[in-house]
Parts: structure tokens; sequence; C-alpha cells
DNA sequence: ATATTTTGACTGAATGTTCATTCAAAATAT
DNA sequence: ATATTTTGAATGAACATTCAGTCAAAATAT
């Protein structure tokens, strides 16, 4: 069971930092999500599938449901200092920026199935929990007001008709909408819902995006 | 708790057609998973909420597993029928067909808070239950092959240069965000969505499709 | 340096709860 | 009288949680 030697000092030695754990135990509940779904991950699957204990759960995390709101906290967080990592790197032409936040949302990082399946697992409960909600709903707010400022701008620069908030929505639910088709269908790849992206703001702000790029 | 008097001779008459006996078991259901999520809807909640009791479950879907797959295939046949019925009322230019599609969509009958809470508790669950993931799959993908098709027949009439595929994956991606931000988001209406759904096709097919109609 | 004590992470068996399912009896219909 | 439907208590399996004990390493004493 134990095969792990003296290598890897984090990951078996008796005593792993705290934070250490944690995190070893939130990445066993993703895996289990995304293999499981929610109502199928019990804390025996986290722990095996960490190589722990049964009771290791509740000795770092109190409870099953702590555990799973660390674990959204933590994928919540992750999702959002990678798009704003990716507007800070993006000039400050709007153009720019709506490129670079499309791009990130199918970067290879944060676009994988399994992350695409733990977040899919939450979003289904999340109408039922509150807690979920405010977690998955915080930054959704912040993601769309971003997108309303720079189609706002795209529009004061390219004399578009559109509504900007009407467009930003629109945006924003084709990106989510193509994150759950790519967990569901298995036959669509992350560069092609990118490439429909795409395709789809080359559409819209014809002045200033192509597929190829910004103009 | 059993309030109801002789009047509603389907719904409490001791005996009731097993149909009926079925359906207002589903509609249970959908309220439970609608109120309670996938993982807290419990064959007692739905026992419950139709006023029978508790072992009337097994008796008629003889498996907790057997009563939502018969839900789920209540939803989307529901589903499917609606927007098939749309199709057939709109005429057979492309552009009237994708308006009548999307004005579907958000119909009120099909597009309830409900209704979008309970299909979103069984996608949530699907990756890894093959069985539902087969029952969404299926409508979808011939959803999303008519809008392949109506793309195509507007690219040939308007000289769009878009890949029609690409568009109606962006399309009903779309579609698909904005019903789960209209279960997710207290702020978002039915007809904001609409609004932001038309928004985006009138800026893609400029030449057929305004935000007050088809030309 | 070596032995002893203390610390705190970790384990896994035991416990109690929740829940789907079963079924014998009751109610109702034919 | 017989067949069908409904009830609700009983059953047992699955699971989260608890906790008394184990163990490795750090701290301290000799």
């Amino acid at each position: 069971m134990n095969i792990v030697p003296a290598l890897d000092g984090e990951r078996k030695s008796r005593k792993a930092s705290k934070e250490t754990r944690r995190s070893q135990l939130i990445e066993a509940t993703i895996d289990s999500l995304a293999k499981r779904g929610y109502s199928d991950t019990t804390l025996a699957n986290v722990a095996d599938g960490a190589g722990l204990s049964r009771g290791i759960v509740n000795f770092h995390f109190e409870s099953k449901e702590k555990l799973l709101v660390a674990t959204l906290q933590h994928m919540s967080d992750e999702y959002s200092g990678h798009w704003n990592a990716a507007l800070e790197k993006a000039g400050p032409r709007a153009a720019d920026r709506i490129w670079a936040l499309i791009n990130a949302d199918f970067d290879r990082r944060i676009c994988t199935k399994r992350k695409l399946a733990a977040w899919c697992a939450f979003w289904g409960e999340a109408k039922s929990r509150p807690t979920y909600q405010a977690l998955c709903g915080m930054n959704d707010r912040d993601y769309q007001q971003t997108f309303v400022t720079l189609c706002t701008a795209l529009k004061a620069e390219g004399g578009y008709g559109y509504d900007p908030e009407a467009m930003a929505l629109g945006i924003c639910s084709m990106m989510e909408g193509l994150w759950f088709r790519l967990m569901m269908n298995d036959g669509l790849t992350r560069e092609k819902a990118l490439a429909a992206a795409i395709e789809y703001v080359a559409a819209v702000f014809p002045d200033h995006i192509s597929t190829s790029g910004v103009k």
C-alpha cells in the first residue's frame, strides 16, 4: 500500500504540513467529483483516493460539507486568479483584453475535463445550497461586469449598435455553455470550442477582431 | 394534510389510473429536485409532496433510479416536443425558423425556474451516469444539428463568411448558458435572456434578423 | 551523544443516522 | 369474492462522524 519511499517528503511522511494535507484532500475530492459526481462522492472515496485513512477528512476539515466548500473555494480562486492574470498580461486595449479573456477560459490549465466535471457537480447542487451559489455567483458577477466594460469601450470606439449589457451577457453565457458542452459531449474539443467563441466575437466586433487575432 | 376534497377526481380518488399516479409522482419529483437538488431528494420527500404514502414510489416505479429516469425522460420529451412544434408552426424560411426556435426556448411554459432547476440537477449528475447523459445528449444533438442546417441555409442566402458548425455551436451554447444563468442569477429575467439571445443572432445575421424580428 | 518525554498528525473500529426497499395488512374497486 | 392499489412499520445497507489509541518526529533532559 505504502509504496512511496522517502523521496516524496511532502506527500507521505507521517507529518506533512496541515496545508499540504488539505490540498491533497481537495485534489482527491475533485477527482472523485469528476469520476463519480456529487451524490456518489463519499468521504471514504476521498480518503482512499488520497491514500489516507477513513477518519482523515473529519480531522482536517471537520465535516464533509466543509471539505466541499473548501474545494469549491479552491477552484473558484484558481479560476478567477487565472483570468485576472490574463487581463494583467494583456495590454490596455479593449479588443486585446477580450481576446485574452476568451483564450484564458479555454486554457489547457483551466479547462480540463476533470475540472469541468467538478464544476458541473457543484452547479447541480448550487441552486439549493446558498453557500455554493454565493461562491459560484461572486466570480461570475465580476467576470460579466468586466465584459460589460469592454463591450462598452468597443462600442464607443467602433460605433457598434449593440446594447453592451446584452452583448456581455450573451458572450459570458456562450462561454459557460461551451464549457458545459465540452464536459458532456465527447466529440467536442477545447480547440473547437475556442474557435466557436472566437468566431462569435469576430462576427460581433468585425472592426476589432477577426478569427486570426485582434486587428 | 389531506385537504383535497372529492373535487379533484383524478388526484385523490383512491384509484387513479396508473398513468395518473405516475405523472403525479413525476411532478412531485420535479418539485423536489427544484427545491432540494438531486442529492437531497428522497423518496419520502417525493411521496410527501404528492400527498401519498412512503411505499408508493416503489410500487409504481420499482426503484428510485427508475423514477428519476422517467422524470428526465418526461422533461426531455416535453422539451423536444415543444421546439419541434415551434418549428412546424414557423414557415419554411431559415430566418423564421431560427427566430421560432429561440423564442420557443424562452417560452413561459418551458423556461420556468422550477424546470430549469430540475434540469440542472440532472446535468450535475449526467457526466457520471450514462443513462442521464444519453437522455440529455440525444435531444441536444438533434437540436444543434437543426441549427447547423439553418445556419448553412442562411450562409448560402446571405453570403456570410462563418463556419456554420461553429456558429450553431455558439448559438446553442449561448442558449444553454442563458438557461443556466436564469436559474442561478436572480437578477436575470426571461425577457432579458431572450433579448440577449436575439441580439446575438441579429448581430451575426444582420441581413436576415434584427432585434425587432425577421427581415 | 543518548535516552526520555511531549506533541500532534493519523488510524480504523464503533456509533448513530439517513434512506431505499420490502412486505403484511388495510382499503378500495370490480 | 377477488384483484388492485395503498399504507406505514420494519429491515438492512451505506455513510458521516467520533474517539481512544498509535506512531513518528521534535523537544528536552541526562
